[in-house]
RNA sequence: AGGCGCAUAGCUCAGUGGCAGAGCGCCACCCUUACAAGGUGGAGGUCCGCGGUUCAAUCCCGCGUGCGCCUACCA
């Protein structure tokens, strides 16, 4: 067996097994067997910085994923990286001084791919700090044209099943990134906005006075709506009106969805302020009044206005519309306004010709329900944010750093043409397409496509790409593990394409993991300073301990609150283990896996009846993504049973025992201890394979061990095992309580047992006369100590199902017995007499237990101590 | 405004229809040959409140309160 350090030091070992693991293929996916676990990671956004969020979910990913090396499943790890998107685009900017459109769109692309390689550098560096078991053969970066490739298939395919289509519809825009955005890229932002009360004077009637945040809009205006059972407006609908300072003409509507509460009951219609206005619009047929330029201007409708940024447009049209004298009243109302989630803008709603994928909301939620969600109530989200749904999904971008669409527009006659499978990936800019002359009008001159795909294109289809599509038939990942916040976007997308391309959902179960907040208990954010990086705890601590720590913060689907005490406490644990193993070395050699058929005492067998039971447990926890029980259980039993417990008992036999007596020690301590640095492996990967290498083990690394399977023994060594656990441990808290030394020898115990024990095995005294330091005498009987019932203690688990509504009754008549009496009924007859209203009811020995107390001495000093299972007699 | 989740020791969290648990923190004692980064013991609880179901509720049901999240927020 190899050298090992006295302490233990997580950096040391942390570097070293990193780079060990960096050239092996202990993580590879091998891909030629029948229990596959493929998991989708996610591919994060290439920001260079790995926060704890992303520790959080990669953790969980890396739990199950080394879980399931251990049962022998076949296991993909693999890691993306969503590399298009405005961000980088906006960075290249920065740090390069130029504005995109200075440079030709390919040599603006490339400088995007060099910034980003160097993201994801930097990142990936971080997820082996952490010791993420990633398969990096399986790697994939969405801006490689192997991958834009099949997102351009995936569109293509879709296009020609008439899932995408080409249309003018109103979409989000955001003025700042001049772009359209998804409905899913739109979050509303609470500010506090002007609510404006103008009138508009009657072409031939009266005026009606409305409300409005946006006198901005007015150029837009094309119709104004009330409610029609609003008894204020009674008789006006269908009066013309003039709009303040623009003077086009307007008609008054009548629509239910108007909200006679809010301001005047009467509201403008502009095309467009926000959906509800697109909708009016749709279903009233009314004109399009575009008063707002792509970059938040107003345009020419505006006249005197024109070239205004919207904020400037409202104040100026505001105070002429005082001027003027339409404006009656301003107050401040609190808003929720529509923004862009990359750069807060407020959006506007601009009619253009886009490109967009069709929404079927059942088969998405069909989907979504062969789905097994975790923690389960988060299919709800994805459910009603697919109901909210009422606009297709836009997918064109006006941007540069993105997947292409592969097609052209005829210049003669606008016909647009998708490219052929055949011919992807292709750049339309860079080739022409594979047709000469338009289907449509016959013209030859083809104008490319400049818009790209929204990135969500590129990672709606991860759950198929790792999967093999489209060279191997789809069959459902094992996994898709991701945070609450991206159900609407990630998850709700790769249901509505894997539906679309593969009819089949994407995943067998979906993990949903909570947020991280800081030490102090808040969402960590700069302005507070309680932001912790991963890399800062690594550094202090090691990954092993913060691994635990995140495990440990509570189970999955709930938000975890890092803790640096968390941490510390892990760092304790994992020093135990190591203490542990060091000590077991010292008991070890070559032979001792290949001990056979050892004599098992009492200890050794319950031991490995715990450590059965243990992975079990563990296991089924393991299997439900119950990370933060399985630890809890492990740390318990490594603790408490095998470092506290077992190893105290054995002791004696490890360092004097008879070769026989000492190898069934040694085999069962080896078993126990190896058997639980491999459950422990998925939490703390790297001081486990290292503990791994200093005993004398088979395998190379404990990443290529199995999970353990022991022979359990039998229940009712068990309870004889568990009797001498308790009692070793009652004379332990006695000497402690005496101030005796714990090593110190006593004169002799005595023991009384109260259980039954096997014919094959009785109690054995041998360990436990080492480990208390005494002689042990078995005896039977009841102690010659005189001892005094004291107290009836009743389980009202017996009692209940019998007696029912007497229970209450029951149980006072029994705690008011005398404990003499009940004890002696109960060992007599087997049951106890108590009259309850006058009636006389016979009440099952099992359901009481007589708690008794030592009163007097008899000659001899001596303790009685009460264990479980048996009652002792400690002879100092 | 609707939907969902949460509420248990000082803190962070497990848990169960039948006497309430862990880690950390706190107090006291103990260097016992793997480990003082350890061991032993202790203090500390209206299991958010009110009703209901039940022999029995921290657990199941209803209502309420507080916190968090999601969705819609309205001109």
């Amino acid at each position: 067996m190899t050298e090992m350090p006295e302490t233990y030091e997580a950096s040391t070992i942390e570097t070293r097994w990193r780079e060990a693991w960096r050239d092996s293929d202990v993580y590879r996916y091998q891909g030629d067997s029948d229990r596959e676990y493929i998991i989708d990671t996610p591919p994060p956004y290439p920001t260079g910085d790995l926060h704890i969020g992303h520790a959080l979910n990669w953790l969980y990913i890396d739990f199950a994923a080394r879980y399931h090396r251990l049962i022998g499943d076949d296991v993909m790890f693999p890691q993306g990286w969503d590399c298009h998107g405005l961000p980088t685009e906006v960075k290249v900017e920065e740090n390069h001084d130029i504005h995109r459109t200075d440079v030709p769109r390919d040599e603006f692309r490339q400088l995007c791919i060099e910034h980003t390689e160097d993201q994801i550098e930097s990142m990936r560096e971080t997820m082996e700090q952490l010791g993420f078991s990633i398969d990096w053969e399986q790697e994939y970066r969405t801006m490689d044209p192997e991958y834009w490739g099949l997102t351009q298939r995936s569109f293509v395919e879709m296009f020609e099943d008439d899932r995408v289509y080409r249309d003018e519809h109103p979409v989000n825009w955001c003025p700042r990134c001049q772009t359209a955005i998804a409905d899913a890229e739109v979050e509303p932002i609470e500010r506090e906005g002007t609510l404006h009360y103008l009138t508009f004077p009657g072409v031939d009637n009266d005026g009606i006075e409305i409300a409005t945040t946006r006198p901005e809009l007015l150029a837009a205006c094309v119709a104004m709506a009330v409610d029609p059972t609003d008894e204020r407006f009674e008789d006006r609908i269908g009066e013309t009106f003039e709009v303040p300072l623009f003077g086009q003409e307007v008609e008054l509507i009548g629509d239910e969805s108007v909200d006679s509460e809010f301001g005047t009951g009467a509201v403008m219609i502009c095309t467009f302020g926000d959906k509800q206005d697109v909708n009016w619009w749709a279903e009233y047929d009314l004109e399009l009044r575009t008063a707002f330029t792509e970059d938040g201007h107003l345009n020419e409708l505006a006249g005197e206005y024109e070239g205004l940024r919207i904020p400037e447009a409202k104040d100026a049209i505001a105070a002429d519309l005082d001027g003027e004298g339409y404006l009656n009243e301003v107050e401040p109302t609190d808003q929720m306004v529509g923004s862009c989630w990359r750069c807060d803008t407020p959006i506007e709603i601009l009619s253009k010709e886009q490109w967009f994928v069709t929404i079927d909301q059942d088969a998405i939620l069909e989907r979504g329900q062969e789905v097994d969600w975790i923690p389960e109530h988060m299919y709800d989200r994805l459910e009603e944010w697919t109901l909210g749904m009422d606009w297709d999904w836009v997918i064109s971008r006006q941007r540069v750093f993105a997947t292409p669409f592969p097609a052209w527009f005829c210049a003669d006659c606008g016909e647009p043409h998708v490219a052929p499978i055949e011919d992807l990936p292709v750049k339309p800019g860079e080739a022409a397409p594979s047709i000469e002359r338009c289907p449509a009008c016959g013209g030859g001159d083809w104008i490319p496509e400049t818009d790209v795909m929204d990135t969500w294109m590129d990672s709606s289809i991860t759950a198929m790409v790792v999967a093999g599509w489209p060279d191997e038939p789809f069959s459902p990942t094992a996994l898709r593990p991701q945070g609450h916040d991206i159900i609407r976007t990630w998850a709700f997308y790769t249901l509505l394409r894997t539906e679309a391309l593969c009819e089949a959902r994407p995943w067998d179960d979906i993990l949903i993991n909570g947020m991280v907040f800081g030490d102090d208990g808040n969402k960590m954010s700069k302005s507070r300073g309680n932001i912790v990086a991963p890399t800062e705890v690594v550094e202090e601590y090691g990954a092993d301990a913060f691994r635990q720590s995140i495990a440990l913060g509570g189970q999955p689907g709930s938000d975890v609150q890092f803790q640096w005490k968390e941490v510390k406490s892990a760092d304790r644990f994992l020093t135990k283990v190591w203490n542990a193993t060091r000590f077991g070395r010292t008991h070890f050699d070559e032979e001792t896996p290949d001990i056979t058929d050892p004599a098992l005492r009492a200890a050794d067998r319950w031991l490995l009846w715990r450590l059965q039971e243990v992975a079990d447990d563990v296991g089924a926890a393991m299997d439900e993504y119950r990370f933060d029980a399985a630890l809890r259980q492990l740390r318990e039993f490594i603790w408490s049973d095998l470092a506290d417990d077992y190893v105290e008992l054995v002791k004696g036999r490890l360092y004097e025992g008879r070769p026989g007596e000492r190898d069934a020690a040694r085999y069962t301590l080896f078993i126990a201890l190896t058997a639980s640095l491999r459950m422990l492996s998925p939490f703390s990967p790297f001081v486990t394979d290292e503990l791994w290498s200093h005993l004398p083990t088979k395998a190379d690394s404990i990443h290529a061990a199995s999970w353990p399977d022991v022979e359990s023994p039998r229940v009712d060594d068990r309870d004889a095992g568990e009797l001498i656990v308790d009692v070793a441990e009652a004379v332990r808290r006695w000497k402690s309580d005496q101030g005796i030394a714990l090593n110190a020898e006593l004169e002799r115990v005595e023991l009384y047992p109260e259980i039954e024990t096997s014919e094959e095995y009785g109690i054995d005294t041998y360990d436990l006369s080492n480990a208390v330091n005494a002689p042990v005498y078995l005896r039977s009987g009841t102690p010659s100590i005189e001892i005094v019932p004291v107290e009836v203690e009743v389980d009202q688990r017996v009692v209940g199902p019998e007696f029912r509504d007497q229970t209450g009754a029951v149980v006072q008549a029994l705690q008011d017995a005398d404990p003499a009496r009940v004890k002696r009924e109960k060992r007599r007859q087997g049951e106890i007499e108590v009259q309850v209203n006058g009636e006389v009811l016979l009440v099952d020995g099992e359901a009481v237990t007589v708690r008794e107390e030592q009163r007097a001495e008899s000659g001899e000093e001596a303790a009685l101590l009460e264990t479980e299972h048996a009652q002792v007699v400690v002879v100092p």
